[in-house]
DNA sequence: TTAATAAAATTAACAATGTTAAATATTTTA
DNA sequence: TAAAATATTTAACATTGTTAATTTTATTAA
């Protein structure tokens, strides 16, 4: 990169991270033009000097949101035992971290994306997103022969489908209307599609 | 009712259809005060006057889709025989209307609902119909011990969130990426639940 | 080093949308 | 039929996204 490259991307990665900050406190509906300018310390037109448009900038977001939940599972799973445990724990910790950033669910799966150019891979790298987080443990299992190969397919399907339904109701439309029935939810499939 | 209050729910009927004309060809985007009072045939102020905003009125377009959905299950599924045939039948239907219309399920599962008021019962409404369509079917199936009573509820539930996960990805993320690929996910999906 | 040029940033302005207030038109009633 | 109540519309304002014109800052050539 040049001097010029280096400098453009850090000023890029100011209105990045004040985009990042307002999604994870207030959630899209806080994301707009003036109030990310603001926060990065630039005038709201400066924007367009680095973006196309304000949605280009909340779909950069989404690969470092993606980073952090991956690195916050394997905090919260290291200790765990390879194999079927782990891979319960690992979804856990997705679940908990969309829980914890609401704002970050709806950029995940609740939002538009109109920007005809870079949409079908943002949607592919959410798509497989849960499936590469358990990846190396389903690879295990098979290796161990706890699941053959075809079992696999259709458990990081079946995982990815009903814990998506599971957050996109309860995040969205709060039923459940409670956390604890919510967290049984959670237990329910995950102890029917991984038992011990 | 009143005279008054005939002829003022014969307006806020026509401001109704009108936005449920806009939802089902153009969806959400497409929904705008002006747009919405233009199609009725009033002033842009005039919708204030039968509703409290805008979001109020495309909510109440909720139960109405429902009942559209519904009547369009029924016509598919009235000479399919009882059980679960006929319940894989029912989602089938299900899945096709909302792909028919992809403006009413971004509504159903998508809009976010901020009027602080007529919320929860929305909410539960629009979570709880999936299991009111097959809930005739599933009394069937447990009166003639197809399925035990705990067998039907898990069944509903998976049923419920995997389709939903499925319409999700499909309707709004464009994955699978084709219309075969997804109803071939459709197909494993109920196959597994209930096979024949 | 400084004047000319290029680049970056800002302010002004416009369009679309939601909403409210003031003005106008219509209907009802005494 | 005139006064009062009701309904509707136009005008106006706030918010947000976006572009154009202007100003400021940085770079370069003499």
């Amino acid at each position: 990169m040049s001097r010029k490259e280096i400098q453009e991307q850090r000023i890029r990665n100011y209105f990045i991270d004040a985009t990042r900050e307002i999604l994870k406190s207030e959630g899209l509906k806080g994301v707009n033009v003036r109030a990310v300018s603001e926060r990065a310390g630039y005038s709201y037109a400066t924007l367009y000097n680095y973006f196309k448009d304000i949605k280009d900038l909340v779909f950069i977001c989404v690969r470092g949101f993606q980073e952090e939940c991956e690195q916050y599972i394997e905090s919260q799973t290291a200790a765990c035992v390879p194999g079927k445990s782990k891979i319960k724990a690992i979804y856990r910790a997705y679940i908990s971290y969309f829980v914890q950033y609401p704002g970050i669910f709806e950029l995940f799966f609740l939002e538009q994306m109109n920007s005809i150019g870079g949409k079908q891979p943002t949607s592919e790298l959410i798509y497989s997103f849960p499936d590469r987080l358990s990846e190396k443990e389903f690879m295990y299992c098979e290796e161990n022969l706890i699941f053959t190969r075809a079992e696999t397919e259709i458990l990081k399907s079946d995982l990815k489908l009903a814990i998506t339904g599971l957050l996109l109701f309860y995040l969205h439309r709060q039923q459940p209307t409670s956390f604890a029935a919510f967290n049984e939810a959670v237990g329910s499939i995950l102890d029917r599609h991984l038992p011990d």
